[in-house]
DNA sequence: CATGAATGAGTGTTCATTCAT
DNA sequence: CATGAATGAACACTCATTCAT
């Protein structure tokens, strides 16, 4: 605590510095792309010249592997988290996860991230191995223990699990990719409320999944 | 028939030339995106020289302009046309444009064009004007027309447009973006067959909108 | 013949290119060495640009391999050629080789080739390994062969091939190093006469080597 | 031995750190050439921070300068020192001297120091002229005092200085170029015996130069 | 004394487009 | 009509040296 009190300028300047670069990478990945995104950018975006950038990230390859680090991961773990720890039934933790994954990513500027990886994965095969193995994966895994649990408390029935992620999946990546292509006006996505569309559509897929529907 | 008899050799390649052209361009378009696409490679794939490729369209632009309007405005109109001469119910008319949709192009190469504007539209404000303006206002046209005409005639529930139409179009985009993200394994994409996913939304959808649903 | 006439510029410009391309390189790789000549100067001084010097060559590494084809390899193939034709003694053939070698090769422009290489092999270990392959193999199999001949023939006695090997390449190695030694004045190179000294120790060494030394 | 007991940590170090830093700049020196050497690598491997390095030398020139006093000016100064206090006849002592420098020298890891300064000497100039004047020169005067010495005691003949010259050094370089050539493989560097080598050359140059060459 | 954060100039390679032939 | 030679702008990454702490 004294510390913060002591540490010299330079000190403190060089521990805010990953971080300063790192949010100014996720403006201009997000904002451009990754291949369009030039070093340079990133380093004058976060104040720094050309050279320092390299000096914090060996790579802009590993430069955009430590912002998904930053600001996907971490997302998915924090979820994960929530999964584990969430005392409520099946069907609210399904909801819940789907609003909040809506309200926590697929609404920030983060959520960029997902786009740029499925429009340039294909170019940089290196990322896209990366993002699969650590945002992917876990995430489609922590969709199946929700869907597991509730098949196992009887909350659930019998459905096909493929199906059911992407019904969960879809609609997040429709509004991210629809948000995100600026140039583009994919119906609906510029009036409708995202927020509304997600809780919609959890309900409507929970009731499908559910035991007892009581829709009539 | 009688053309292939009449006309010399020089001039029925000339007359193919272009077709050859834009089917080369399509495939490498799909395969390797906008960008990543080397003019000398159409040329090459069609098997002419890079200027005669630039004799027949003055720019890669042009070029991709002219891919999707062969390929995909071609069938949006044929889409539209179908809608226009429709004779059976509203709900009959979406469940089957949906399928045919999927058939005709989501399941096709030239379904590639759409992950293809949307990863790169940003970066090519051109085409993706043309593309908003040829493909999915048409396309998003022909949908609202279907919607209220179901409306007109009683058969679909007072809805929200826009939401609607996002669900009609959102299981379509996922599939795409899927098929073509091959770095990546987005969930369920690999094993579940689409068009069963496709007419299972398709089914849920028409039921959530119609009138008498006999869910009770 | 009657081609040359009808040829148009462009077209014998295209045939010149490489050559002309080839002649700079090797200025500018012996004047510089390989690391330090930039691309662009290679293309300026063959009055092109620098795109067009990728045009013939795919790397700049091509082009040093290509510089050396023309100039080293080329030279080793008519040496093997003329030991394999020579018809004296194999005393004179060794000392014709050397002074040959030296007069058609140590004395040009080439050499410096030789210094490039073993100066900057260590750090470009492709061009090393195809030079090892391309130059030094063959011009030492060649060399082998000359002594086996005269060991055959009962010319020369018993000896180590590797030392001997050793001793005929020294000085023109060494005379090779000095010269292209710029900045350096390693004694003796500027003033003594290499064809002399070279001439020198060929005699040597075939004295050395023979039956008959009639040294005393 | 009391200075170990006298002296406090911080204070040894600090007139050791020269040391260590000259010596790890030896060894990258001579592994990777100068260009090629960071000066970073050099502090790290003496255990040193960047910064510290040009505390003790204002660049990357003046550290290399001082490795060559400590390793080779030293050397050429001790051999001059035994050269003037030599007690025997000049063929002695030339064939002494040349085993010498390979053996205190040629053999080992400062000889790269010369391979290296053949190759980069024409990219970094200045160092060229400080060895030439530190190194070169006065060991060229040490063996012309010799061939002199030798002559006015009517031991040697009336012979062309440069070219005795030459034929002392072309072995020794031609040995100390092979061996650190380490992507190059020039004929019998590997296998046969350097030392022996240098003998038979030395024997064989002395009996040329001598007055009563009883080869007879 | 020692540290290490910051700098910024320098270069091989690609590719859409043109135009002389 | 068809060719293909030529162009030139654009971009990631390195490293010796400095100087604030």
């Amino acid at each position: 605590m004294s510390e913060s009190l002591l540490t010299p300028k330079r000190e403190r300047r060089k521990q805010q510095r990953p971080g300063e670069l790192l949010e100014a990478a996720l403006d201009l990945f997000v904002e451009k792309g990754f291949a369009a995104t030039k070093s340079e950018e990133v380093a004058a975006k976060a104040g720094v010249s050309k050279g320092t950038l390299f000096l914090y990230f060996p790579s802009k390859e590993e430069l955009f592997k430590a912002v998904v680090r930053e600001n996907v991961v971490k997302t998915v773990k924090e979820g994960a988290l929530e999964v584990a720890n969430f005392k409520g039934s099946s069907a609210e933790l399904l909801k819940t996860l789907m609003l909040e994954w809506w309200r926590r990513y697929g609404s920030t500027k983060a959520s960029g991230i997902t786009k740029l990886i499925i429009s340039e994965g294909n170019h940089f095969p290196d990322l896209a191995a990366f993002y699969q193995e650590e945002v992917i994966d876990p995430a489609t895994r922590m969709l199946k223990d929700i869907l597991e649990r509730g098949r196992a408390t009887g909350e659930f029935l019998n459905f096909n699990t493929e199906h059911t992620t992407m019904v969960v999946i879809a609609p997040m990546l429709f509004l991210i990719m629809s948000k995100h292509a600026n140039s583009l006006c994919i119906s609906g996505s510029q009036e409708t409320n995202p927020e509304n569309f997600i809780a919609q559509h959890a309900e409507l897929l929970v009731r499908g999944l559910s035991n007892s529907n009581s829709l009539c």
